[in-house]
DNA sequence: CGAGTGACCGCAA
DNA sequence: ATTGCGGCCACTC
């Protein structure tokens, strides 16, 4: 990818990649972007400054949704749930189904 | 520059 | 089975 962009900018370019309907993992983003172990730095660049990218279709390895994230996990349950993305209990349904990859 | 934080992951007891 | 802890890397203050 470009080499000038700094891991948060590759993170932010693999979640606006991210087609509505699909989610991915913190974990799956963060090796993609390069790193395998900076799920967190993931998760944490969403909060710091990206709160308008699509973040909301990004999950744990359990398929569910963050927690205590600034706003409310129904909020972001119901906005997978506009995408066609079906959560219960705040756990995205078919996850494993669902579960965006770029190489596909 | 240094320290603290973060929406995680995996293993161990 | 459940709970607790540490660790990895990057970003912000």
């Amino acid at each position: 990818m470009q080499p000038d962009a700094s891991f948060r900018d590759q993170v932010e370019h693999l979640i606006a990649l991210v087609p509505a309907g699909q989610v991915t993992t913190y974990g799956d983003l963060a090796a993609l972007a390069g790193h395998p172990y900076a799920a967190r730095i993931v998760g944490g660049i969403a909060h710091y400054g990206n709160e308008k990218l699509p973040w909301h279709r990004l999950v744990n390895r359990f398929g569910g949704l963050a927690s205590g994230y600034y706003g409310g996990r129904e909020v972001q349950a119901a906005m997978l749930e506009a995408e066609a993305v079906t959560c219960t209990n705040f756990i995205v349904d078919n996850f494993q189904e669902r579960r965006w990859r770029p190489n596909l």
